[in-house]
DNA sequence: AAAGACTTCAACCGCGCACAG
DNA sequence: TCTGTGCGCGGTTGAAGTCTT
């Protein structure tokens, strides 16, 4: 043998397994900044910066970096339990083209082939064995309604696939880190906004972006409220480590350099929290969900938002030439102010329409 | 309450394809 | 044409969660 494919990275060297928050919030603060072009490059770019005394950088394989964004990360990945009619989207295209995940993803929007895969594996597969061992015709009959009523079919026939990434504005507009409105109750991080939105989101909840608001009693409820990793009473020094996170007078913030040790520390905590630490905490940290923990603390508590008029994203250059490990730059991201009477005390949340996503490659 | 069985799904792996030099 | 490289795809794995006994 000898002569496969030579690995695409040292296995020795990358690291591997779950993704924690703070590795997680490194990927997404990188793709912002530099796009994703080079998969196996974005790691090499991130590892230089990121390297510090305290956190080891984002020692990923590159292909771990772009699956991990595809599915999971992105900003237009719809989560949560499939509709019956996506059940039906896919029993049907997988009728049509076989175990080919990419080309079903590509009808259902926000869907990604990985979930789709595992969906059918696990339960639509179950689902239709009995079917087509012994199904009677009556069974027969009653797939073959869900199938043609479904809407999407026009859109396999008319031969212009989705490619699923765009998620025109027409289409249902995914949420930012959308996920399924049972789980963002759960999430402990900023339980107070998620607890809104359910309550806000009420019949539809994926037909809807309940981030997107525009008038300021909106935009009250969707503050945090208690506890919240602003006003978290943990092992770390919270207020040292957020006054890193400099408000400015205009409602911008300086997320903190990437080596600075106490806030990515303290990113860090939050996820190594065990749960009676979290419970101690007198809030909603559920043991099991640290998952997306900076989602919600950056695109919620902080408030960060992409700035729609000015393109800040695309805007920023694609690559900034990184000349030591301590030449590492401040990531820095935006908000902007919703209105004219915006309250530099209030924290805003983003909305989907103020993502202006800048690159090419299929999102 | 505990142990084992079962389920779920994020992540990994290796291959094929496209493309550049 | 050949070779190397990178990306995307589909199959598979295994840890964690849930259910059953």
């Amino acid at each position: 043998m000898g002569r496969g494919r030579k690995p695409c990275c040292d296995k020795n060297e990358v690291k591997r397994g779950p993704w924690s928050s703070s590795e997680d919030l490194k990927l997404i603060t990188f793709i912002q900044r530099y796009g994703h072009d080079n998969w196996r490059a974005l790691p090499k770019i991130a590892v230089p910066t990121l390297l510090c005394l305290y956190c080891s950088g984002l020692q990923r394989c590159g292909k771990s970096c772009r699956l991990r964004w595809i599915n999971y990360l992105r900003p237009d990945v719809k989560r949560g339990s499939f509709t019956e009619e996506e059940e039906a989207t896919i029993i049907r295209l997988h009728g049509a083209l076989g175990n080919k995940w990419a080309k079903i993803a590509s009808h259902l929007p926000g869907r990604t082939d990985n979930e789709i895969k595992n969906v059918w594996n696990t339960h639509l597969k179950k689902k239709l064995q009995p079917k087509t061992s012994g199904s009677s015709d009556e069974e027969l009959k009653q797939e073959s309604t869900i199938t043609s009523s479904s809407p999407s079919s026009s859109s396999v026939s008319d031969g212009t696939p989705n490619t699923g990434n765009s998620a025109t504005a027409s289409e249902s507009k995914p949420l930012p880190m959308q996920v399924d409105s049972e789980k963002q109750v759960s999430m402990g991080i900023n339980g107070g906004i998620t607890e809104a939105i359910k309550e806000s989101s009420s019949a539809s909840t994926l037909s809807q972006d309940p981030l997107n608001i525009s008038n300021s009693s909106e935009l009250n409820m969707y503050r945090p409220e208690e506890p919240s990793v602003l006003n978290y009473m943990g092992p770390y020094d919270v207020n040292n480590t957020l006054a890193d996170v400099d408000e400015k007078p205009n409602g911008e913030f300086d997320i903190p350099s990437l080596d600075d040790n106490d806030f990515w520390g303290f990113m860090d905590s939050i996820e190594s929290m065990n749960s009676t630490e979290r419970s101690n905490l007198g809030g909603d940290y559920g043991a099991q969900e640290a998952d997306n923990n900076w989602v919600n603390f950056l695109w919620n508590d902080l408030g960060l938002e992409a700035k729609e008029e000015q393109n800040l994203v695309p805007s920023l250059p694609k690559q900034e030439p990184v000349e030591s490990a301590t030449d590492s730059k401040p990531i820095h991201f935006e908000t902007v102010a919703k209105s004219e009477g915006h309250d530099p005390n209030m924290l805003y949340p983003p909305t989907w329409s103020s993502w202006s996503w800048p690159y090419n490659s299929g999102f």
